[in-house]
DNA sequence: CCGTCCAATGAGGAGATCTTATGGGCGATT
DNA sequence: AATCGCCCATAAGATCTCCTCATTGGACGG
């Protein structure tokens, strides 16, 4: 990605606006300023005159404009080079727990398919334990889980932040909002088997909120589209990944519900062998990922 | 300075070593293997191979290191453009307190001088309150101060770390060391008068290890040379800046004493009036001073 | 086979950087 | 002329990155 804060200060000049380019790089118009701030402490002058309307280069920043230009193609460059190696092939074989493997990972593999289109991509799904049990055994180079996960010979390493958003049906009563925990408590769950990341996720969400106390679980399903599908008619509420329901919350399907002290975020893992990280195919799909990833925080989905 | 961590792979590269690189780059080992690490991780390859005598290039690291170069040519002609433009001239008044006027400055000021000849340079010493007030009248467009001071109209800005360090004479009796901060309470001590940066430094320091309790002191004199003086006749202890004993340790007239469990660092902030950050002279010469405590950093010698 | 050198790992902490919330200044509008 | 709106600066707080110290693991050379 080369070097942020030239990069955040070629935009600005460009925009001729802070805010703007704030929004381009999918920052805060603050964090822009104390970029700008920084390069020109840096070089000790003025390189943007600030107006009433937005920001016009000084003498000194049509230099470094200049200079900026060339230094970020050669970033490019660079990328074009190393991430296109000659003509990649053969099979990557991913494994991934529910969510990821349902959500997140099937629009990032379409896309490192269409880039490389002579990789055969295969992806199996499974719980955490299974997910690092293939890892460890080396039948995949790679997997993705929702909960932490430490077993020897394994390599655990961060990937994204997930965040479970609490839903509701319809037509299910809103008792005032935004809830407290203890109202949380006392409504009817809709859940998936203990053991699922996702029901994880939430138990010690809520563990750390209000120790001792569990949530009533009215059904227990075993997929979150069918979590879904029954919180949409009413059985109760769910926490699910907001990944997981983007689309019905568009709709209006379902109904995100604030609980108020509930801290639903999560940690989403990537796993591989002990030793030097993956390369070759795999490597590059971490790669892929990631950058995918920091695109997409644009849409502010989580991650 | 650009983008750094695509420095430490240059050096990395360069060197063939990742601690030969750390040394040159004043960073530790680990450091320098995670900026690597990173940057293998950010392009999904290894670009570099471990062996057990230091590091070779792979072939994408042969890629990235050819492109590395350019751009780090590019960062330094943009260091040159912008860094010296049509012949700065004029007067640069400058107001410091006594330790950074004494030891410090100077020699960022020789240098200063050098590469920009036609500058005339004043530095005037005060107390840090008075440094406040005359960067408040404007007097001077730049201060630098060795204590926190809070001013309306006047911004502050940390700067760098100063490290005290607690001296003895040759032939003051050393007790058993480390002296515990009791210990070191018990020992008559030299010091600058009430007010000055150093003396302030050292009691909050110590208010902070030991509420309520004070040092002896032995004797009270007005400038730095002063308290070296004494201390060296062993009239007693005293924590003094390490730049500015820094001859007498390497000739071992005086005696750095650990002292544990007291945190002798203090902060340097420089003052300017509020708005902008200065531009102009005033303006590269703090640029020239940023970069100057950063290459000497590599001294360990506080900072 | 052991000593030595080099890089990797883990724990802990200091500092950098981002976010939200708020203020001030200039232009445009009425 | 006063007000509204847009834009950038500042402040406070939280998070996360990155560094250092201490230690482990591996390979080469004696």
């Amino acid at each position: 990605m080369g070097d942020f804060r030239l990069r955040v200060f070629y935009v600005v000049a460009r925009e001729g606006s802070f805010s703007r380019a704030a929004a381009e790089l999918h920052l805060s118009q603050p964090a822009v300023s104390l970029q700008i701030k920084a390069l020109e402490e840096e070089y000790g002058q003025r390189l943007l005159d600030r107006t009433a309307r937005g920001a016009r280069l000084t003498a000194a920043g049509e230099r470094l404009y200049r200079q900026a230009r060339r230094i970020l193609q050669l970033y490019q460059e660079i990328e074009a080079e190393l991430l296109s190696p000659p003509a990649l092939s053969g099979e990557l074989r991913l494994a991934a727990s529910s969510t990821l493997a349902n959500y997140l990972l099937p629009a990032v593999l379409a896309g490192f398919q269409s880039e490389w289109p002579k990789v055969r991509l295969v992806l199996a799904s499974g719980n955490t334990r299974q997910v690092a049990q293939w890892v460890r055994e080396q039948a995949v180079p790679l997997g993705f889980v929702e909960g932490p996960c430490a077993l020897p010979g394994l390599k655990v390493q961060r990937l994204a932040q997930d965040e479970l958003v609490v839903v509701r049906g319809r037509r299910f009563a809103a008792l005032r909002t935004p809830f407290s925990v203890g109202d949380f408590l006392s409504l009817p769950m809709v859940m998936r088997e203990p053991g699922s990341g996702t029901r994880e996720a939430l138990e010690a969400a809520l563990r750390a909120a209000v120790p001792g106390k569990l949530p009533q679980v009215a059904m227990q399903l075993g997929s979150t589209e069918a979590v879904k599908t029954a919180v949409e008619l009413g059985i109760g509420l769910a926490a699910v990944s907001r990944w997981s329901v983007e689309k019905e919350l568009r709709l209006g399907t379902l109904l995100a519900v604030e609980v108020q002290g509930l801290a639903l975020r999560r940690q989403l893992f990537t796993l591989y062998p002990q030793g030097p990280a993956p390369g070759g195919v795999a490597g590059q799909f971490l790669a892929f990922l990631r950058r995918a990833l920091r695109a997409q925080r644009l849409a502010r989905t989580g991650v």
